[in-house]
Formats: C-alpha cells, structure tokens, sequence
DNA sequence: TATATCTCCTGCGGGC
DNA sequence: TGCCCGCAGGAGATAT
C-alpha cells in the first residue's frame, strides 16, 4: 500500500522523467478516479493541457505537479495550480512509451511531449487526480486541497517539539492518532505498526499517557522506519505499488510484524499476533509491547 | 470541538 | 466448478 515511502519513490520518478515536459493531451476514461475534481473531468483536462510540468512536490502522501504555462514569445510562466494526486490504495503513475499496451484499469492518460505518456493506473479506485490552487501556509507553498494535512517526519521543517506536545494533548490511541494525517503525515498501517513495535509500543496506548521520552522514541521510530523503507525502495506485496516504471519495491522483506502473524517476533521470538483495530488490522509482538490494561 | 465509525471499491482466497 | 463472503485500507463524511 503506498505510504510516505512508495510515494516518496514516485515522486523522485516523475522529477527525473516527467518534469519539463509538455501536457500534450489527456483523457479521462474513469470518473471517478477525478470525482475529488468538482468542476468535472473536461475542467481537469482543459487545466493541464498545454502545460510544462514544473516541479514534482510530496507531503506526506500527497503528491502534486506544479506547471508552467507559456507567456508569449517570453517563454513560461507559473500557473498557480497544481495536479495534486493521491495513490490510494492501489494507484499507480506509470510513464510508458505511447506505443506500450494499456495496463487494466488505467483511468487517466496524459500525452506527454516526447511520445511519452503518464498514466494514472488504480485497481480500486481510491485513488484520484484534482486541480488545487497553490497557497501559503506556515512558510511553505502546498495545494489549497493539502494545507490541512501536517508536515511529514522527513520534512526538514518537521517540529518534533511541536508534534510530540500535541500527541500529549491526545486522549486517544497512539496508533489511530498516528495515522491521523493532521497530526503527523505519511503514516499508513503498516509503517504504524513497524514504528511501534521497534519503540516497543502497543497501539492501545493512549498517546496522552505516554510520557515525553516515549513519544519521541515512538517518533524516533517513526522515522527510522520510513527511512529503511525508503532506501529498500519501498514495501510490495502485490503488484499494487511500483515506481514510474512499473518496479516493485522490496522493505516487505525486513518487516518484523506486518503480515507476519503467529511468526516469531525477530527481537524476542513470541508469535506475533494480529488483532481488529479501528476497521483494519493491527500486528504486534505480544511480548515487547504488551497491551495496556484494561480501562472502565 | 474532539473523537469514533462508516463508506467507497475491486481482486483474491477460503469455504461450501 | 461456481458462488458467496470476508478481507485489505486511505481519507472524507457522518455520527456521537
């Protein structure tokens, strides 16, 4: 599933093989893959055709575009918009040569200069295209549709003083509030659960009753997982994510409890076990991160 | 206002 | 073999 990392890996993808190019043309073949666009499919269309692609940008696991447009026989000029896009589940951006068969269940195709193309593939259709205009928050440029999620942990401006007092102000449990992407960014299940079982936290905790030390290992361990991820190329399960060109990435292989239920915990050697959480699921080692009692 | 739960969606695997 | 059901989960909407 992509998380910070996976995304992260298709950011750098499309800075080295979409940036600079021209916008030739686009279609949309699945609305609701631009359901988040509410002007309509033919509004997103006419917004990025003709464009050069700027810059290719992340926040946590949001991704966005920046485009130039031309400004006479002066050259380009910024737009102020910005294609925000979000994987979802299961979305893919894959620049394929325009003569390369269309994957299934690809939803949008933008003809790029260069007979190259960028496709939007998404098997479950979580995942969507939006134009957002560019504004500033708190010194940073972000699409208008992402200046309510929170700095990422590997954002140089990330506050860790910041983040840790809020955490403390939290009377609810420290994983659902770090997959809260308002509170801190780029978190999904699996790095959730990778995260607290290196602190050697269990989910149920509540954040508020975690002291200071704690809560900055907990973050300490949050970033130390992304970056693993991160230099593995991400995790892959399935043929779900992959980077621009279609590779899969391979942090599934050093996952210590994710997907590894009644397997031995690598640091101690109690099964692991796994357990309904807020509408998903939860892995951890029974014995490094005991549950908390039970509260009345 | 803060927190919890529901909903969207598709492919796969297991059970019958 | 074919059908049905549960599961996976990000984020916005809705409920408490």
């Amino acid at each position: 599933m992509p998380e910070l990392p996976e995304v992260e890996v298709v950011r750098r993808g499309l800075h080295a093989h979409v940036v600079g190019h021209v916008v030739q043309a686009v279609r949309v073949t699945h609305p609701r893959s631009v359901r988040r666009h509410a002007p309509g499919a033919d509004d997103l269309v006419a917004g990025l055709t003709g464009r050069q692609v700027a810059e290719a940008c992340r926040r946590g696991k949001f991704l966005w575009l920046t485009f130039r447009q031309r400004n006479g026989k002066n050259g380009w000029q910024p737009t102020g918009t910005a294609l925000v896009v979000h994987l979802g589940m299961s979305g893919q951006m894959l620049v394929q040569p325009a003569s390369a068969p269309l994957p299934r269940h690809t939803h949008i195709v933008a003809s790029l200069s260069g007979d190259e193309q960028l496709r939007f593939v998404d098997q479950r259709t979580f995942g969507s295209w939006t134009l957002s205009p560019l504004v500033s928050v708190a010194g940073s440029t972000v699409p208008e549709l992402v200046a309510h999620i929170a700095r990422d942990p590997l954002d140089p401006l990330f506050d860790e003083d910041a983040v840790v007092a809020l955490l403390r102000r939290k009377h609810s449990e420290i994983k659902r509030v770090l997959l809260d992407q308002t509170v801190i960014s780029g978190i999904g299940n699996i790095y959730a659960d990778e995260a607290l079982w290196r602190a050697g936290i269990h989910g149920r905790r509540l954040a508020s009753s975690l002291t200071k030390p704690v809560l900055r290992g907990v973050l300490d361990a949050v970033r130390a997982v992304l970056a693993d991820a991160l230099a593995a190329g991400g995790t892959s399960f399935d043929a779900l994510y992959v980077n621009v060109n279609g590779q899969s990435g391979y942090f599934d292989r050093s996952l210590a409890v994710y997907g590894r239920e009644n397997q031995p915990c690598p640091r101690c050697g109690a099964s692991i076990r796994r357990e309904k959480f807020a509408n998903r699921s939860s892995a951890f080692c029974p014995r490094c991160q005991p549950p908390p009692r039970a509260r009345r």
